[in-house]
DNA sequence: TGTGTGACGATCG
DNA sequence: GCGATCGCCACAC
């Protein structure tokens, strides 16, 4: 356990419900600009799945991961819905509302 | 100790 | 516009 990974499950917790976050700006946040792919495998190996929700964090264009889930995209999406995260017709989030930016 | 792998992301073809 | 490939870097074996 790392302190990046640390960090990255820090954040994920912050991400208020309602609201999304991506790999991308988890990692910049956690200090790795370029490690969207550990994010995911951090939370893949998820430590704490109790206080993480890691079903807030979604790719960049916002749709979600595939098959490696938890319970499957379309529970993850499912749960999204359920705490006020809007959808596309695509089936992806809607990033210009809902997503969380760390600062 | 070293190698392989992966909930990603961007670029190339 | 879409698909395939490369690069990133921590972590498991």
């Amino acid at each position: 356990m790392s302190e990046f990974s640390a960090r990255v499950f820090e954040l994920v917790r912050k991400i208020p419900q309602g609201c999304v976050s991506t790999y991308g700006d988890i990692a910049f946040a956690a200090g790795k600009p370029r490690g969207a792919r550990i994010v995911g495998y951090a939370l893949h190996r998820n430590n704490d799945p109790e206080n993480t929700p890691c079903h807030r964090v979604v790719f960049k264009d916002g749709s979600l991961a595939d098959g490696y889930v938890f319970g499957g995209k379309d529970v993850q999406r499912v749960l999204l819905e359920k705490e006020g995260v809007i959808f596309t017709p695509d089936g992806k989030v809607d990033m210009k509302k809902c997503r969380f930016v760390m600062v």
